[in-house]
This record gives C-alpha cells, sequence and structure tokens, in this order.
DNA sequence: CGCTTTCTTGATCACGGTCAACATCAGTGG
DNA sequence: CCACTGATGTTGACCGTGATCAAGAAAGCG
C-alpha cells in the first residue's frame, strides 16, 4: 500500500526537478522518479558500499548522511531537508561511499541516471544543475564553518544556514527543526555533545534562542547572525 | 597566440570528459570546451558574483578556490588539481559564490552548461557524473578531515587525499605537490599557519615526512596513514 | 514504575590560538 | 654578484577554549 507517488501531489514538487513545469511534464516526471516508501527514524535509504542505482531527492522528513572516518568511527557529513539531493558521491565510482538514514519518518525519490537524458528533454535539466550547484554550496559553506574557529561561532553558523534553507523550503526561519539527536549534531559540527550542549545552554540563557529538544527557536536572529560572523559583541 | 586548445593534444584528457573517447569524440568534444590562456599565479579565473558561464575542468596547474568568510576575511575551499571540476555551485543561482585563483602557471576549460545535452550524445555523459561525484566525495572527506580532532590528524589526512589524488593522475604519491602558501594551507585545514608550522616541523623530525616550501616527501607513507586515522601510535 | 538512553552541568588539563622575535627566501637595484 | 628589503615561513612563551572524565537530571519505553 504505497502512498502516492506522483509528482503532482507532492509536496515538494517546486523545490525539485518539478519546478517550473506544468501538468503534463510533471506526469513524465512522475514517470522518471521512483519514490520510496515511508521510512521510519533509522531506516537506511542506502549504504556504504551498495551499488549507486542513482541519486536521490529528499520528499518528506529528514535523512542524515555518514561516512566511515576510517577509525571505527562515523562522521556526519550533512542533514538533507525536502527538496536535496543526496548521493552524489556516489556516481563517481558506482558505489556509495556514504550512508543516508532516516531522522524521522521521511521519503525520498530516486532518479536513475540513466534516464538523465530523457529529464533533460523534459525540461529539468536547469532545475537538475540548480540542485546539484545547491548541495555543492551547502558543503562549502559547512567547510567555511568547520573551519571557523570558536565552537559558538559554529553553532550560530550552523543555525544561520538551517535557517536559509528552511526559507528555501517556504517554512519559518524561526523555528528551525532539529530532528537529529544532540551526538549527530555535535559529531557534524566537529565539536564534543558536551559543548553543544553547554553552548545551547549559554545561548539560551543569552536570550537568543530557545533549545527544545528537536527544535530551536531563534528568538533574535540578529544576534545570531552577529554570533556566526565573528562581528559578534552585542 | 593560443596554446592549441585541442584536446586530442591535452594531457589530461584521459581524467577529464574524454575519458575513453576516440579521435572522432574527442574532436567533437574539442569545440565544446573553451580553453583558457596559460594563467599567471594570482590570476582569477572567474570570481564569486561574476555570472556563471559554465564549469571549469582544469588542464594543467592547480588553482584554489575561496569564499568570503563573512567577516572580511577569506576561507580557501579547496585546491584543485588536472581533471578536477570547479565552479558547480556557481549553477545553483547563475553568479559565482567562490573565486578561482591559479597558484601556478595553470590552464583551465570552460564547459558551458547549455552544451550539456550536446556532450551527452557524444557519450560523455558518464564521465561528467564521475567528475561532479569525485568533487562531492572530495568535499565529503575534506569535511571529515576538519571534524576530527588534533592538528596533527587533519594535515596528515590532507596529505593522505592529496596522495589518493596524484595516484589519480597517475602522478607519484610521495612526492606531494604544495603549490599553495603556508597561510593558504593552514587556512584550508581550520589552523593558523603557527600550527601547521609546527606540525611539519613535527613530522620532518619524526622522520615521516620531509617538508619542502613547494613540496612534502612522504617518506613513510604509513605511518603517515596511521597519523590521519588516530589508531597512531609508531 | 523501573530501566535505558539522551541530555545537561561541573572540574581538570592539554592542545592550539595568540603575540612576538627570528630566520629564510625572492626579487630589485646598486 | 652582493646588499637591501619585504614577504613568507619557523620557533618560542603564555594563556584561553574546548576535550575529557565524571556525576546527575530528564525524557523515552517496556
Amino acid at each position: 500500500m504505497r502512498t502516492s507517488g506522483h509528482c503532482r501531489e507532492c509536496a515538494t514538487r517546486r523545490l525539485c526537478l518539478g519546478a517550473g513545469l506544468g501538468d503534463d511534464s510533471l506526469d513524465a516526471l512522475s514517470g522518471c522518479m521512483t519514490p520510496s516508501e515511508p521510512m521510519q527514524r533509522g531506516q537506511y535509504l542506502y549504504r556504504a558500499g551498495d551499488a549507486a542505482a542513482g541519486c536521490y531527492i529528499v520528499r518528506s522528513g529528514a535523512y542524515k548522511t555518514v561516512v566511515n572516518d576510517g577509525q571505527g568511527g562515523e562522521h556526519v557529513i550533512g542533514f538533507h531537508f525536502p527538496g536535496e539531493m543526496l548521493a552524489l558521491g556516489g556516481q563517481s565510482e558506482g558505489r556509495h561511499t556514504d550512508s543516508a538514514v532516516a531522522l524521522d519518518t521521511s521519503t525520498a525519490c530516486r532518479v536513475p541516471m540513466e534516464r538523465l537524458p530523457r529529464l533533460w528533454t523534459l525540461g529539468t535539466g536547469p532545475s537538475l544543475l540548480r540542485l546539484i550547484g545547491q548541495q555543492d554550496q551547502l558543503s562549502a559553506q559547512h567547510q567555511t564553518t568547520l573551519a571557523r574557529s570558536g565552537a559558538e561561532t559554529r553553532v550560530a553558523g550552523f543555525l544561520v544556514s538551517l535557517a536559509t534553507r528552511m526559507e528555501r523550503q517556504g517554512r519559518a526561519t524561526e523555528r528551525l527543526p532539529l530532528p537529529m539527536s544532540r551526538t549527530d549534531l555535535a559529531n557534524h559540527l566537529g565539536m564534543t555533545l558536551e559543548c553543544l550542549s553547554r553552548i545551547f545552554g549559554r545561548m539560551t540563557r543569552a536570550g537568543v534562542i530557545t533549545a527544545g529538544r528537536h527544535h530551536v527557536i531563534a528568538q533574535q536572529p540578529e544576534r545570531l547572525r552577529a554570533l556566526a560572523f565573528g562581528t559578534a559583541d552585542a
């Protein structure tokens, strides 16, 4: 009993490859995408080492991507929200190099790479480039965040970046979802969970944010930006 | 007086989109690529804010990509060697978000995005995906390197990664080129140049590497890997 | 209502940032 | 060719931030 996978009924169609397409083209697009069953928290969309059967676009919920860091540990490369792409790296050698795990009840659409020429004829070429470029930018931005010194700066940078992504989805920029565990987030930001916890506490006490378990509310977005960009004083 | 830009005579054609192509297809490929004039150290291939006229593939030499980190400073996102791609992020909104600077006398080929369908018909589709995926992987790998604690670990990780890239180019994995300044490298690795300098010194004293100004020789690749992956003791 | 998992808070210490002096190199002109 | 100069890289001393170890609080789950 699959939920209708049709692009016409998809809430994410304006962020995905279907951006700017008419109903006819959306129908054709549906034929090129393979929507997943709803996945539960903790389930794998794909695993490192699996043969890559295409790339994915998140439809609902959220995923994290993780890689083995070579010493038994894992590193959380990124979090992926609706309209964002996964598994590009796997297209390099035909096998996934990272694993994708659902953080919530989530769905994602698979885009088999052999259908790219077909997708192009539907007029989705620019959208595809947009999504690829977007991922590249996100990745670059996160590198900048990680390289910046000061743990507080990194946390603030992450939150600001998250707000931007929520805006792109047409969602409120004040209520930032944190579907991942503190451990995952700390790992992603290159710090310990104790440190992250302290910073959330400090920011909350300062009135900049309100930190819940699965979300953060930006009470003072301006000061948050200030913290992120180091020009901070207020 | 342009150096012959023809793909047939390009030393990098086996790493680029031309991988696996016959002479006829290479000729056609040449028609889709716009090779740059040889560029001097310090020259910009493109600048953040410029209208994106496609993406680029390094032909010879090396480039760095930098972004403004929001507080007047710059962050070095990555270094790019022959056969590697640049400027994917710019395809997202039509404007480059980073700037690319030559680190040496270098050349790069521009690939106008409107020629992608044409490129596909030449059979370069898989190569294109390979290059895009490769960049994604490099980026993810660097994130893992940055997030890892321990400055020495990060430096070792970078060198190991660099060796892999040299191998892909068919070059020796012991002599690792460092065309960038210490400042740029330290910035890229999220540490101060003093710290980087100390680590190079320490590693040299330990006999693991020999550090020159514009290259490093991996004297004991095994111990270097051990340092990178934290299982280090030797 | 226990039990486990996840998160918060506290105390200590090392790593790396910062400031400062020095060394080395590249480029220029005497 | 060598002296001069500015840029680049190395080494040293001090100190603050965040990792580590450890205990306690809160939430999820049978």
